[in-house]
DNA sequence: CCTGCTATTCAGCATTGCTATGTACTGGTA
DNA sequence: TACCAGTACATAGCAATGCTGAATAGCAGG
């Protein structure tokens, strides 16, 4: 991915963590894991736990400590009720800004 | 739109734009007038002059001094060869977020 | 003269992602 | 024992971007 990601990423990055939680309950390390696989090769992981500092103190996660075999406890997100309101809202958002975007893709052909 | 449109457009703001000048030679206030028509209220006039003085500086649009009927001179922006090579980055950038997106959206069904 | 519309600019702020580093727990291996 | 790799989380400082709010300037009409 180039530098512009970076920029796009602001934003919804959040909304694709909640998405990912919004499927199953999951822990920062394993996030990182994942959205590496998925071609985003260059996230940090500072950056997802900084990511999910911030969600769990808007209210939108909750958190369960849960021991590992292989290292440190895992702190495991899940999306409440009111991380399902923002997510929703957040596909709203994207859908627009998506819409429009094709609209210009389309136009400039 | 939302608040969580404005991080989103971090990063997003700069293709439009530039997709906008792809089309056809445009100055601020025209762009500011022309996207708050196709939705996008709450964009700030100061922040598209700004994305404007960056994309000059970084040498992907051509300036010109036009002077108008109505108010002080305007700058009318149109993209040059750089621009239309950093603006099909846009597009691959912009092609693989929005194919993950649809793909998370689709799986949290 | 004053108001409103056109048109651009800038200083200061908040948010977000990246870099770099540090901490901590477990298991394997020399 | 000592060391290292893999797992797992946290944080301080930086860069980039969009927003707020205000200022500047030209022109036309009441």
């Amino acid at each position: 991915m180039g530098k512009q990601a970076t920029e796009m990423l602001k934003g919804t990055l959040e909304g694709i963590v909640l998405a990912i939680l919004a499927d199953r309950p999951a822990y920062g390390y394993e996030i990182t894991a994942w959205l590496r696989e998925q071609g985003f090769s260059d996230i940090a992981e500072g950056t997802i736990y900084a990511l999910l500092v911030r969600i769990e103190q808007r209210g939108l996660v909750d958190v369960e400590k849960v021991p590992s075999e292989k290292g440190p406890p895992r702190k495991v997100y899940s999306l409440n009720t009111q991380g399902r309101e923002y997510l929703e809202e957040f596909w709203r958002t994207w859908s627009f800004l998506a819409e429009r975007l094709e609209q210009l893709r389309k136009g400039g052909e």
